[in-house]
DNA sequence: GATGAATGAGTTTTCATTCAT
DNA sequence: TATGAATGAAAACTCATTCAT
C-alpha cells in the first residue's frame, strides 16, 4: 500500500548482553507516537516543537532521539498508528463475518453499518481524521501518496468484503456494480469532508446536518433500489 | 523648531515627479497572490518561504512587503481568490439562470451539472482544491472556519438555486428535501476527498474511478426515484 | 567648538542658468530639519524612519535626498539648530548687556537670570532637551563630543560675561572663584537632569520638586554669601 | 491515541541522564548581562546586535536565547543591574551607619560624602552612568520612567539618612529644608550630566574641572552657611 | 541509558538609499 | 525637479538536531 514500511520495528542501537528491559525501545516508541499524535492534532505539524512531544511524552528531548529518528519519523509513526486505527474501527474483515453470518443481508446494511463506524469514529477520535486528512496530507506529496494508499487499501478490503458478500449469494440485482463502488469509496468520500468540518463541539447542529445529508446520500444510492 | 506643530502636512503640493502608477499596488497584489499561489501548492504554506514567492513574482523580498502585510496576508489573498474563482465556477447564479429557462428541468440535473462543474474544476485547477481544502486548513483554526464559512456559503446559494427551481414547478415527488440536502452538500462532500486524491498527471486512472464513483452516487440518490 | 561645521550651506547639486528659486535648497533643509526635530522627538533617532520625515515634511522621500545627505546628516542639522537655540535662549550677549547696564549688578542676579532662562526652555521645548542630551548622545560618539562640545560654548559664553561683569567692577568679594564656576557650568549640570525627568504634561509635581531644588542650589551656593 | 488525556506528563521519571547543571541558567544570565552592558556601553541599545552579545559571551545566538527572552530583556537585566550597583555605591543605609556613629557629624560632611562617592562611581564606571541615563532613557517611554523611578528611589534613600541625622540630634539650624531637598537630588542632578561628559580617558582635565563645580556647588549650597 | 545544553542554518521583516521616469 | 518604486543588507528570533556528561 504505501511506500514506507509501516512500523519498522528498530532497535536503534545495537546493544550487547542482556537488554535491560526488554521492549523498552517499542514502549517508548509508542508513548512518543501517542504525544505526538495528541500534539500534532493541536497545533498541526509544522508549528509543533519536538520538545514539546517529548515534554508530553514525559522523557527528555535528548532520549526522543535515541527511539526516534526525527520530526518527520515521529509523524510516520503518527500515520500508521492513524491508518492502524482507521482500519480496526472499519473492521472490514468483521464486515466480512457478519455478512457470511447473515447478519448483514443486503448491500444497503453493508453501508449503513459502515457509515455508522465512520460517523462514530469522527464522534469519538477527530483528531485522527485531522491528522489523516488535513495535518498530513498537507507536509508532503509523499505522505500525501501514502494516504491515498491508505484509502485504497480501505478500499481493496471493502471490495473484498463486498466480493465475500456477493458470493454468499446477494442476488444479481442486489449486487449493483456502481453500488459497489459506492461502498468502496465511502471512507474517502465521506472522511475528508468532515475532518474539514471538524470544529469544537460548538456546531453540532451543522455537524448534524452534514452527517445527515451524508447519510441520505448514502441511503439515498443504495437504498433507493432496495426500498422502492 | 518650536514645539510640535499638530499635524501640518504643509499645503499637498502640485503633483511633481515620477507619477504614482496608478493601480500598480494592485496589480503588483495580484502578481503576488498568483506567486504565492503557485509557491503554496508547491510546497505547502509552511515550508514555502517569503523569498520564494518574491523570487517568483520576479520582484526584491523587500519590494513585496510594499505591497503585502507579510506571509499571512498573501495566504489569506489566496484563498479569496480561490474562494471566488471556485464560486465563479459553480456558477450558482447561472444555475438559477438554466432553472429558469428550463435548460435543466429536472432535480438530478441540476446534480449533474453540479457534479460535473466540480470535476472539471478539479481537472483544470487542482492546486485550487489543494488549497482551499488540505493546504489552508492545516494552518490555523481560524483559516479552517473561513473554508467552512466558504463551503457554507456555497450551501446557500445552492440551496437558493433549488428554490428557485422548486418555486419554478418542480413537482412535490421531484422536490425531495433528501435530494436537496444532498445536492446543497456536494461540493463539501467531494472537493475535499477529491483535493487529496490529488497526485501528478499519473493517477488520472485512480481519479477517474473516484470521479466515477462519487457520479454514481450522486445519479442513484437523486436518479433514483426519477428513473425508477 | 563641534568639529563639524554646523550649517555647511551646500548647494547639493551644480546648477546652471538661472536658480528658479534661490533659497529653495536652504528653505528646504530647514523644513526637512524642523520634520526632523519633531520625528525624532517623538520617536527617536533610530526607531524613526526617513519616509516619516519626508511624509512630515510634505514631500516625497527621494526629494529628500536631493537636500540632504541622509538620516544622519538630519540630526546633525536638528542638534545644530538646536545648539543655536539653546544658546539663542540662554543668550550670553544679552547677559553682557544686561551687566553692562547693571540691570544686572550682582553675580547672584546672574544666576538667577540664567536658571529662569534654562527652567523656561525646558518648560516650553522640552524636545529640545531631549535631543540634545538624551536622543543625540545615544547614537555616536562623535555626536557626544558635539554636545560637549557645545556645552563648553555655554561654558566659554558665560565665563565672558562674567569676565565682563568683573571688569565691570564687581568688588573682589562678589568675584569668587568658586561662584563662578558654579555659574558657568550651571546648564551642562542642570539640563541633562531635567531632560531625563520629563514626562508628559502629568508629573508637574516631581517636575517643580527638581526645579525647585535646583534653585535651591543655586541660589544657596550663590546667594549664601550675598544675603548673609 | 484516542482522544487527547487531560495533561498527564507521565508519571515524573527519576533523574537519570545529565544533572541539569544547577545554576547555570543564573550564571548564564549574569554573563549574558555582563557582555551586553558592555556592548551597550560600547555600541548604544539600537546599533548593539544580538550576535555581537553572544559573541561576547562566547556563546551561540541560538543559546542565548534559551537565557534570555531577547534583545530588550538584556536592555532590562543591564538596566537592573546598574541600578543595584548604583545603589550599593551610594550606599544609603551604610550613610545612616555613618551618621549614627558619629563619623559624619554635619550636612556638608554628608554631602561631602555623597558626592565623593558619586564621583568615584564616575570615574570606576562610567559605562553604568552611560547606560543609566542616556542610553536607556533614548530606548523606550517605559525606561526612562524606570530610571525616573530609580533616582526617586535613591531620593528616598538619602532623604531617610537624613532623616535620622534629624533625629540623631542636628540642630534646627543645620536641618535645613533647602539643604536637605539639594542633599537628596545630587544623584539626579550630577548624574546625567556626569554621563553626558563621559568621553575616553583624555578629557580627564575637563572632567575634573567638572567635578570641581559640581563639589563647589554642593560645598557653597551646604557650607555657606555652617562656614560663615 | 538519559538528558539538557548548545548551536547554526534558516525564516520573516524593516528600512536607508538609489534610480528610472 | 520631484518622486515613488525597488531593493538588499542586516536584524531578531526559532528550532531540529547533536553531543558531552
Amino acid at each position: 500500500m504505501s511506500r514506507r514500511e509501516p512500523v519498522k520495528t528498530r532497535t536503534p542501537r545495537p546493544r550487547r548482553g542482556r537488554p535491560r528491559s526488554a521492549g523498552l525501545a517499542e514502549r517508548r516508541r509508542a508513548e512518543l507516537t501517542a504525544a505526538a499524535f495528541d500534539v500534532f492534532v493541536d497545533q498541526g505539524y509544522e508549528r509543533a516543537s519536538v520538545s514539546d512531544i517529548a515534554r508530553r511524552a514525559g522523557i527528555g528531548q535528548g532520549t526522543l532521539y535515541r527511539y526516534v529518528d526525527g520530526k518527520r519519523e515521529l509523524l510516520d509513526l503518527v500515520v500508521d498508528k492513524c491508518a492502524e486505527e482507521l482500519i480496526a474501527v472499519i473492521a472490514p474483515d468483521e464486515l466480512v463475518g457478519l455478512i457470511r453470518t447473515g447478519d448483514l443481508a443486503l448491500p444497503y446494511q453493508v453501508s449503513e453499518r459502515l457509515g455508522e463506524r465512520l460517523f462514530r469514529l469522527a464522534d469519538e477520535n477527530p483528531g485522527l481524521l485531522k491528522i489523516l486528512t488535513v495535518q498530513a496530507g498537507a507536509v508532503d506529496e509523499e505522505l500525501r501518496y501514502r494516504i491515498q494508499g491508505l484509502f485504497h487499501t480501505l478500499d481493496a478490503m471493502v471490495s473484498k468484503a463486498l466480493d465475500a458478500a456477493a458470493y454468499q449469494g446477494w442476488s444479481g440485482d442486489d449486487d449493483d456494480p456502481a453500488a459497489r463502488l459506492v461502498v468502496r469509496l465511502l471512507p474517502s468520500l465521506v472522511l475528508p469532508g468532515m475532518a474539514l468540518s471538524l470544529r469544537g463541539d460548538t456546531d453540532l447542529k451543522r455537524r448534524e446536518s452534514y452527517v445527515l445529508a451524508t447519510g441520505q446520500l448514502l441511503r439515498g444510492g443504495i437504498l433507493a433500489r432496495e426500498l422502492q
